[in-house]
DNA sequence: GTTATTGCAAACAATTTGCACCCAC
DNA sequence: GTGGGTGCAAATTGTTTGCAATAAC
């Protein structure tokens, strides 16, 4: 059974496309404001979870606790600095071809995935010698 | 500079080794009451904060916004589905070469990597047509 | 004695929930 | 009219911070 798309929903999946990066629902309720598609928080909050859902967006957690949400095709990953929690993004990523053998073996559909590296940036690396 | 270690940090870090797995500051926070090593729920945060500085604990956040810490040496990667929340634990990483190339391309000295995938577990994928 | 660490409680921030309202069908 | 979608405000939860008391050296 297909769900049906709310009209919340919808607005949001557009706002999500237009804007190609990666936003919080809390800058996304304000960016729809902005464009007089203003809705409550909770309702941002519950589109974006049903949206999830059915596998039309990513979820990523920040090391703050605080989720983005974005709807792009290509992978975000980044490489994070644990000292002054500056990100990196990066182009690669290795893991395509296992999610095509995951899928199969564990019988799973992958919407998508993360993959994050944390560490020492060069800046903090030198200043902590 | 070598931060020194605080005698929190030690208890904290040790009980993290013989738990052998990740496991919630909060969670941390009863475990260490049960072995009367009671500390104060700031103090865990910050023992936490600065043990992830030193790249002695990995810190994972979970699709609930909760933070998890560890000391293992083996990745921890799961299948999560977006449904049911249910997680399924992995074995394979593809991810180390990359990461060595990355430490030397990014001059970025990289302690511990995430990769997480999402999507419909079988179960719910079988309720969902 | 000076400095860093700790505990407690209050503050904070992201997210969820209860409930009344309202709109669509 | 009924049921789902929505807004608002309150509640919840994980985490951080201010500050006084304490421990470490």
């Amino acid at each position: 059974m297909k769900p049906h798309r709310t009209r919340s929903q919808d607005r949001i999946l557009t706002k999500l496309k237009t804007l190609k990066r990666s936003i919080s629902a809390q800058d996304l309720y304000l960016e729809l404001r902005k464009t007089n598609q203003t809705m409550g928080l909770a309702t941002v909050y519950r589109s974006l979870d049903a949206l999830k859902r059915e596998g039309l967006i990513n979820v990523r957690t920040l090391t703050t606790g605080e989720a983005v949400y974005s709807c792009m095709q290509q992978d975000e990953h980044h490489l994070t600095c644990v000292e002054c929690g500056r990100s990196i993004p990066l182009d690669e990523c290795p893991v395509h071809h296992l999610e095509i053998q995951l899928q199969q073996s564990y019988n799973f559909k992958i919407y998508y995935h993360t993959l994050e590296f944390f560490g020492l940036c060069d800046r903090c690396n030198q200043l902590s010698v």
